[in-house]
DNA sequence: GAAGTCAAACGGTTTC
DNA sequence: GAAACCGTTTGACTTC
């Protein structure tokens, strides 16, 4: 097993440097999916030095434990690969969250250096968990209204109308998932 | 190996 | 129009 091994972050950053005038630090691998990353790189990028920005960069680089990794496998295709953050960076990112929901641009760069991640991961980071927190209190509101309505007799209702609500939710984005030919579709509404 | 978790990406919306 | 948001999906990883 002779993969080429690269952090994910690596391939983009170094279109950013050479442009900056760094060179040779990184080849020149890319993927689509991490344009978003790489805007957000670059328009940091103009705000501050090339040393700074070097030394920023590095700790992307390190700040996932050499986890965050970008495989090549055996046709050739870049994989995605995860990083998985230390109970040290989880435990302050917690800490925070339970002390505020959301981050100014300020504290979340604060934040950001202070634990060695980027801003865009503190950012994503929030972003996951104050979706997780909601699911979980829509979850635990709900198993409450189907006792509720258990007790009532009204279950099967309930269950319809929630299952149309979450249907709709999860696909009034995307019409184009509406499988109206499917048999369920018709029946639900 | 199926199911669950998690970081990140994506697409659309909102806010300023 | 840029930046941040939400909700969903993707892909790697873990657990059982």
């Amino acid at each position: 097993m002779s993969e080429a091994v690269k952090p994910v972050t690596s391939f983009f950053i170094e279109d950013i440097l050479s442009s900056k005038g760094f060179k040779g630090k990184f080849s020149s691998l890319r993927t689509d999916r991490c344009s978003q990353r790489k805007e957000d790189l670059e328009r940091k990028s103009e705000q501050i030095s090339p040393q700074e920005y070097e030394k920023q960069t590095e700790s992307v680089d390190t700040s996932c434990c050499g986890s965050s990794q970008l495989t090549l496998n055996s046709t050739g295709k870049q994989k995605r690969s995860r990083a998985a953050f230390t109970h040290l960076q989880v435990l302050e990112l917690e800490k925070k969250f339970n002390h505020q929901k959301y981050l100014s641009a300020p504290e979340r760069a604060h934040l950001a250096s202070s634990l060695r991640l980027t801003e865009t991961q503190v950012k994503i980071w929030f972003q996951n968990r104050r979706y997780k927190t909601k699911r979980k209190q829509q979850t635990s509101e709900l198993c409450k209204d189907a006792y509720k309505a258990d007790s009532l007799g009204l279950r099967e209702d309930l269950v319809r109308s929630s299952l149309i609500t979450s249907f709709y939710k999860a696909y009034q984005y995307r019409p184009y998932l509406w499988d109206c030919s499917g048999s369920w579709a018709p029946a639900l509404w």
